[in-house]
DNA sequence: GAACATCGTTCCATAATGCGAAACGATTTA
DNA sequence: TAAATCGTTTCGCATTATGGAACGATGTTC
């Protein structure tokens, strides 16, 4: 089965996109923005802009900071996002075994779905003091593409050829670092291995310095719905480890949690 | 000065009060809703309701299940959400002394911000086994009556006294329990108390059989700008527990995310 | 397996709704 | 004190969303 790509609506109901733009720009902005820097960089004429701003606000998807009077992101969207987390059982499912997995090997522990083709960050387990006291700049709720992550290649690796052409013909390999594979032939070629190991390694293919091994979660029905990793930087986890301890551990896990979601395969 | 209530616009956007209204029926079904169903419950014409649904859509607000054809909440509003929570650097600042809070006392720890004048959950740290194996069912950006919680009460306890009067003209003091202070004189004497105490037990007044230690967290300027808290079943969280260990360890860790604010009071 | 029922989706003439230029009022700056 | 610069409100106009109806796809019933 293929995930459609969302194709624009021809009627696509202007309010909608333009509370859209400026809820994203307002994300650009931790400190706000005033009305009319916003009217600015939305180029629509300040009235129109105030009037959309104090409609999201009073529904709480936007907020006023009282002294300076910028407009901020409003915490109607982090209830409304958590509920929507809360709702996804895989995660409460999940935490446990995260948990374990992050307190046995000390690094950060991610686990994502697939969104639109893109990985989309569910959940993440730091330990508490990892010893290096880096920590990981991703968050929950964070996209980034397929094709240059643990998680995401595992995922892609699952594909049919025809979901597989479909992602191709919709995204493009982005060049994120100079490890990311941007080469459609040579990707199909590593998914291939992927699918074979059953696990894969982000070389520092996403961000610069940073090494994941990843393993796919399935369902019941034996499809493949999620997938956990484990994250760092990459003076400690070195390919010898990703290859050696890490992926065992990671593909134990998702074992683990996929048996718990009643998944009967996997030997 | 008096944090105001969102009044009603006059010139409310009706797209934008209909998606609002549509999203939150979303939220309510966590396994999705028809379209039909929909247009049902927001009162509103399928195709009408059809047309909104695309536009979210399209924009990641709202996503369809494949199989079903039900729309369900989108993870743009995780990344939004999520995106806000980590803006807020009094949560960066105050993590670490939130775990080891939850650690010492084994367990949940609470931190809140009030928002028109609600209680809305930032910050909510488990441990992993906690004794009883009883979880809460508080949820990060879940929004809860100030009067009836511990951390809602003692930032109240701080409002000016024109702010005070303010909250009580805007909210009604809703029964929560039989415990729930809902009387404005009692509850002003209550708010007093807990003033001069410098910290708030909610003894079963917004849930049965959940008891809370709440203190407040101070900014550079002597503002209390949110609350911690510790919260448990009531058989383990006794009211002498309560007023004797807890009240202090809450009190200490919230002095002490303060002091990391740049708070200089409190002794 | 054919006819029906029930969805989700698209269409289009209509008018209601949002639009935005301009005025207003409140702060801040010169 | 004056001027400049905001945020906010107003109101006549026309663009935009509206929603009833038709279409098409899916699955259900007999």
């Amino acid at each position: 089965m293929v995930t459609p790509q969302e194709s624009k609506p021809n009627n696509l109901v202007q309010t909608i996109e333009r509370v859209s733009l400026i809820l994203d720009i307002l994300g650009q902005n931790p400190q706000g923005i005033s009305v009319r820097d916003l009217s600015l960089k939305v180029s629509l004429p300040k009235g129109t802009t105030h009037r959309l701003l104090s409609s999201l606000s009073y529904l709480g998807y936007v907020r006023q900071d009282p002294k300076t009077r910028n407009y901020l992101l409003g915490f109607k969207l982090v209830e409304l996002g958590n509920l929507l987390l809360g709702q996804l059982d895989l995660r409460k499912e999940a935490e446990p075994f995260l948990r374990e997995l992050a307190e046995r090997t000390k690094e950060t522990v991610h686990m994502v779905i697939l969104d639109r083709n893109e990985v989309v960050y569910i959940d993440k387990v730091e330990v508490a003091h990892n010893p290096s006291g880096l920590r990981m700049a991703s968050r929950i709720g964070l996209r980034n593409p397929a094709h240059s992550s643990a998680v995401g290649k595992v995922l892609l690796s699952l594909f049919s050829d025809e979901a597989l052409n479909q992602f191709l013909k919709e995204k493009k390999l982005s060049k994120r670092t100079e490890h990311t594979i941007t080469d459609t032939v040579q990707l199909k070629e590593h998914l291939k291995m992927v699918r074979n190991q059953g696990y894969a390694i982000d070389d520092e293919e996403n961000e610069k310095g940073v090494r994941c091994v990843g393993a796919p979660i399935y369902n019941e029905a034996g499809n493949a719905v999620a997938a956990v990793s484990i994250s760092g930087p990459a003076f400690r986890v070195t390919k010898n480890m990703a290859q050696e301890t890490l992926k065992k551990e990671v593909m134990k896990t998702a074992l683990d949690i996929s048996r718990r979601l009643g998944y009967r395969g996997g030997r």
